[in-house]
DNA sequence: CTTGACCTTCCTGTCATGGGAAGGTTTATG
DNA sequence: CATAAACCTTCCCATGACAGGAAGGTCAAG
């Protein structure tokens, strides 16, 4: 299998397989004999399990840990549900903050006419801030 | 004013005032004899603006167009809400998607006991994924 | 006079890729 | 059979928004 067929399969970029190869995240894939890296369905799976754990927010290094539990096959299962419960706390801090965003965001374009004249309470905010 | 004291002032590190010079998001400082940066009052301001931009999710970007309207005594009250709009509907996009993230992670920690066996809701999801 | 706290420019690293050049291989078509 | 298209390879550069650090100049205090 030719590195475009597992991108395909697995929905991850050959760009993106090579620098995960690259940095260390998946192991270096077998060779043809024209030079081509060679990968078998054990390889899509792997990839898909990556994609799958990038797309929920986990970074890379996260990936590394969880891609190891597991392949592990003594791992215990609280292991896995540490490192997702970390994320899951950080998620929620970033909701909190964008809800903040929003919010302040909000209150300072309902006060904000919208019309041709000059003066904006966005900008006032974004200078003075009353609003927290 | 050296550039430490308009640090202090305003929040934004030296290192990333001079970065915003380099750019050109705000003007080349004046110079004092001994080749260092020299601020003023209003410069102090200019910063402050831009540092809660930024806290504010803008982009440099933004920021920039944003500085323009507020530099800008022509500007119409219009032209600063469909930015902020604008951004407004980009961080209730990120709210959903990350409120996805957590809700699917929290189903997947939910089912997973978090003992010491190895079998593990988490990595299962993140293999197959049976939740969206 | 020296120590330390500033300041300067310049280069590198971060994170997770994407873009593209320069060149080799394979496959499909005229 | 020639050639073009579609692959593959490695390599280096760019992104966004800075932080870190080297190498060197300047200034105030003891």
């Amino acid at each position: 299998m030719n590195i475009g067929t597992v991108s395909e399969q697995s929905g991850v970029s050959s760009k993106t397989i090579r620098y995960y190869e690259s940095i260390g995240l998946i192991p270096p894939a077998d060779r043809a004999e024209n030079g081509y890296r060679d990968y078998g369905p054990n390889d899509v799976e792997t990839l898909r399990f990556v994609k799958r754990s990038r797309a929920m927010g986990f970074a890379v290094e996260d990936v590394r840990n969880l891609l190891d539990l597991w392949v592990n096959k003594d791992r215990a299962s609280a292991d896995v549900k540490a490192v997702a419960l970390k994320h899951i706390a950080d998620v929620e801090k970033r909701i909190v903050e964008l809800e903040s965003i929003r919010d302040t965001l909000k209150n300072l374009t309902k006060c904000c006419k919208g019309n041709d004249r000059p003066d904006c309470p966005i900008l006032e905010g974004l200078a003075g801030l009353s609003n927290g």
